[in-house]
DNA sequence: GCAATAGTGTCTCTAAGACAATATCGT
DNA sequence: ACGATATTGTCTTAGAGACACTATTGC
């Protein structure tokens, strides 16, 4: 059964005597884009408060891009795959590990990295904000919660041979109190008779490192694309919730307003009701809900 | 304007002197899932031909893995990106360059590849028959297009402490002529409270190389999945086709039939009618349509 | 009572499922 | 004429969008 290659090693001989060639190897990290929901300050009593999308990012105290504000990644070691790799990270930089976490995409434009050859495998998690301490930082000046905005600005169809070019242009705007980030991310999806490709491109940049407006513009479009057909959404929430709560959440991602009785209906199947209801709130109480682990 | 780091030097500075570090990287490779679909032999005169979703493997000449199946792939080198790599891979392959290529996911494994630490970043490409020559290999005994099926075995659901485990266990077979290869690949989804995490495991494997069972079975889920809602099918097929032609691909990549009429309600606005018609086909003739290249 | 939110009812419109009826070729 | 496929029609059902109405609290 042991069968033998061309200079008549079995695997096991071949094996012992392969030695890893010195051909160049990249270097591997993951970065992760971290999000969470938190309420903003109400405008008036009785009112309810407004939700806010969060990414967590941490501001470089080296070169390059020092002074720039990263996501927070790392290598990634040789007894780990990236998805442990990213929970390690994760672990680190918020102390939470039961949490939903989500490969994106890989990034490994050349010379996206200046220093050497770094190729991201990106994670996406999603955290609600029970579960970890905002603003608590002990040194935290360098790490932060930012609000993130992220629209459509225009876009452009461009008929060429054999199909067409179309260009969707977006704003994404990173905001804590006195910092504003603002990038400028265009997705071009070219169509041609056999193929259909899509390409991000960063076409301006504030305050962000490396790449990675790329990769928060590549989560929230993963995180919009998921609320639709997934209780993605429901990671983000804390144990009891309203409806009410949970629609905001939904129209924060998506950055549009929802209809209420359809929204219900819509995420009937996805959560659980239970005999709590709010307390103390200037209007009429509403019911708190969980999330199902049904289906 | 020229930050400095806590050596005083400037990012120019830093990078003039950086030294890649002697920690250990990873090899990274890619490794790519090509679709084509064939047509099997009708069984009689004047019935069509049933369609056939399959995928290249290549044979491996050397160890590891000697005399298995693998999928074609290759390192990626430091002046390409994994995208870059993939293209320059199918196009060593097949020959062929105007591809829908896709990635998929990144697998990272430690011990999938017995010689060394070795990440592989999946492809997904779909190529029409038009564009390739099967069965036209040179030397291509070790070259073979595999007739593809991948059937859900049984599924289970185990209730644990906060949530519950769901295991779908599919069948994933590979066939030509006088070879058949078969893996039992595992879908285990983990619900819990705060999340939910979904990993692939192989439970038996007879005949690929590698974790290249779990790959393949990505690469059918992502198919199947996207089929339901883009126009991804239509990249299998040649410039001029029948909506019964584009059915049974559809039915052929989902392994269920549907019905004719909402079908061709579905796809109406993925293709553009000709003024071509099949011909002597033993009954009546077809309409041949184009794909679309609006929306 | 009033402001604000909670929760439900219902009409419409669209898309999908199911099935049937008719059309048109090659032999 | 017959076998096989092509193409269209329509009834039903499910879901989303739109909008309106009633309910309930704290102040």
């Amino acid at each position: 059964m042991d069968l033998l290659d061309r200079d008549g090693l079995t695997e096991r001989e071949f094996l012992e005597q392969y030695r890893v060639g010195d051909y160049e190897r990249p270097s591997v990290a993951t970065d992760m884009v971290i999000f969470t929901v938190t309420d903003a300050e109400p405008d008036s009593y009785r009112k309810l408060p407004d939700k806010e999308l969060r990414i967590l990012l941490i501001r470089r105290g080296g070169h390059p891009f020092i002074g720039k504000w990263a996501l927070p990644g790392g290598f990634v070691r040789p007894d780990e795959t990236t998805e442990q790799a990213a929970a390690r990270e994760l672990s680190e930089e918020t102390g939470v590990d039961d949490v939903h976490l989500e490969q994106l995409y890989t990034f490994s434009d050349v010379g996206r990295d200046p220093r050497t050859w770094v190729i991201s495998c990106s994670y996406m998690a999603l955290i609600n904000s029970d579960q970890v301490q905002l603003q608590a930082g002990d040194d935290a000046a360098d790490v932060a919660w930012f609000k993130v905005s992220y629209r459509l600005l225009w876009e452009r169809k461009e008929l060429i041979k054999d199909g067409y070019v179309k260009t969707l242009e977006y704003e994404l705007k990173l905001s804590i109190e006195g910092e504003e980030l603002t990038a400028i991310v265009d997705r071009t999806v070219a169509v041609k008779v056999n193929s259909t490709s899509t390409t991000y491109s960063i076409v301006s940049n504030d305050g962000l490192a490396f790449d990675h407006a790329k990769i928060i513009a590549c989560a929230i479009e993963r995180l919009r694309g998921k609320v639709n057909y997934t209780d993605i959404a429901l990671h983000l929430m804390p144990q009891l919730f309203t409806l009410t709560e949970l629609q905001q959440v939904y129209e924060v991602i998506l950055d549009k307003e929802l209809l209420k009785a359809a929204f219900r209906r819509k995420v009937n199947d996805l959560v659980v009701e239970t005999d709590h209801y709010t307390e103390n709130a200037g209007h009429r109480p509403s019911r708190l809900y969980r999330r199902s682990l049904e289906d």
